[in-house]
RNA sequence: CGAGGCGUAGCGCAGUUGGUAGCGCGCGUGGUUUGGGACCAUGAGGUCGCAGGUUCGAUCCCUGUCGCCUCGACCA
């Protein structure tokens, strides 16, 4: 990418809210453009990583057996009238409608109305079960209040994922299915995320966890054990018998040494039985000829808060501990290495270009900061404002055809061939 | 919805005890610079959130309203 094609100024970071230090640089510099309270827009880097993000859950949930669909987020009245859920959702605020001269729309908080529409379309026979099906789409909730930007916003991508099973006992292989895939997907994004137990609240059913990420921004209050990294949310305690129910569910015998600790909520599983099926007719045939209901699980994880998540996990700050931008984890950065080259030199820039085209030809994204005018340090400060985690300066100290690139995090520098770089980003 | 805070240039902020507005950064132009946010000159950019009221005159005072942020309530 050619950074004089973004549009990208140069700016200096002001007054850094300290609550979200991350969201707040990317808003300061127009990375995000915020449209409203939980209302917002992204510039083109925040939608690379989080598209990087999308395709780390696509692969992973891919190679544990899910099958990938796209259902409508604008849906018709009709499929949650007969759910029984559109007077809850409309009355209490969360689900926003439209009305038109064709009827009433809803804009889906959540998808499962829509998924079992289209499961009942296809799974008819017990030969089509088990199966997961998945979908990365917009939600719309109305949220009373909003929070955090990216962390509670009124509209987000969300992963979710229903399984659809015979019995009970596939129904939890199929959620622990989900469980480890989960696990993996925050593993490769590279946040520390603990599953913990949680209150299935509204959506009944069993058995639920949610999955933590251990941060002072986030919402919830967890009682965690870090030796045996067990936790739970501070909601079981409301439920009668928890204690009894812990054991039972999750074999936690005493939750005596446990600490209050605060976490984000990244994503939440549910083993829901067939309460779903049975609200909106979700059968098929079983072996014996007899209509039965689908065991199914409901599975979520917040795209743009893991987004959020990961870029305040990754700031960087300067010598007086101020803010000063980010350095992405080399694996999902959506660009490994940013060239800053001398404009005013001719001979440099040629290499420059040169190089960046070549590594462009080996698909290594790369961004070159072609624009003109601004001064070699504001384009350093700039490589860590857009979080690119290598950096190199190709100007009078540059010698030959030896690059030296830096690593912003650690600031450590080595001296590379173009050859050794592509070696190093392939 | 309760409590608090804030709305003035793209961003961050001053300010006017009532007389139609400034600073820093950014942006344009000319020049000097040039490896960790350079400098000089010059220029563009504002219904001071919106609506009423008081006043000769309101960005400022009063009333209302809308928006944003935080805490709480809420959170498939």
């Amino acid at each position: 990418m050619r950074l004089s094609q973004t549009g990208m100024g140069t700016t200096k970071l002001n007054n850094i809210d300290k609550m979200y230090p991350g969201q707040s640089i990317l808003l300061q510099t127009g990375q995000l453009v915020q449209y409203g309270a939980g209302i917002i827009g992204y510039g083109t880097l925040p939608l690379l990583l989080r598209k990087n993000i999308e395709k780390i859950m696509i692969d992973t949930l891919n190679k544990y057996g899910c099958i990938q669909v796209l259902l409508p987020t604008l849906q018709p009245d009709t499929i949650w009238k007969n759910s029984g859920r559109y007077d809850q959702y409309v009355n209490d605020g969360t689900m926003l409608i439209t009305e038109s001269n064709k009827g009433i729309f809803c804009l889906a908080p959540t998808g499962e109305e829509a998924m079992l529409e289209y499961a009942r379309e296809k799974l008819k026979s017990y030969k089509n079960l088990p199966v997961t099906y998945y979908q990365i789409g917009e939600k719309f909730r109305n949220e009373i209040r909003t929070r955090g930007y990216l962390l509670r916003g009124k509209v987000f991508p969300m992963l979710d994922a229903y399984s659809f099973d015979l019995n009970e006992e596939s129904m939890e292989k199929s959620y622990e299915n989900i469980r480890k895939a989960f696990l993996e997907i925050y593993e490769k994004i590279g946040l520390d995320v603990i599953p913990i137990v949680a209150d299935n609240g509204a959506m009944g059913g069993k058995k639920s966890e949610e999955f933590m990420l251990i941060s002072n921004q986030g919402e919830d209050k967890i009682l965690y054990n870090e030796k045996s990294k067990i936790g739970l949310n501070t909601e079981i305690l409301e439920k009668e018998n928890y204690e009894e129910y812990l054991k039972e569910e999750y074999g936690i015998e005493s939750i005596s040494d446990f600490e209050e600790i605060r976490t984000m909520e990244l994503g939440h599983i549910f083993q829901l039985g067939t309460r779903y099926s049975e609200m909106m007719n979700g059968k098929y045939i079983g072996q014996d000829g007899k209509e039965k209901l689908y065991y199914m699980g409901c599975y979520g994880i917040g795209v743009s808060r893991t987004l959020a998540a990961l870029y305040e996990q990754s700031l960087i700050r300067d010598k007086q501990n101020e803010p000063s931008g980010f350095a992405l984890p080399e694996k999902i950065a959506p660009f490994k290495l940013q060239i800053v080259p001398k404009m005013e030199n001719k001979e440099k820039l040629e290499l420059a270009n040169k190089i960046y085209e070549k590594l462009q030809e080996e698909n290594i994204n790369v961004i070159i900061d072609d624009r003109e005018t601004i001064t070699m340090g504001a384009k350093i400060k700039d490589c860590k404002i857009l979080g690119t985690p290598y950096l190199t300066v190709i100007g009078d100290k540059q010698k030959g055809e030896k690059l030296e690139i830096e690593d912003t995090r650690t600031g450590e520098k080595v001296i590379l061939t173009v050859e050794e770089i592509i070696k190093k980003f392939k």
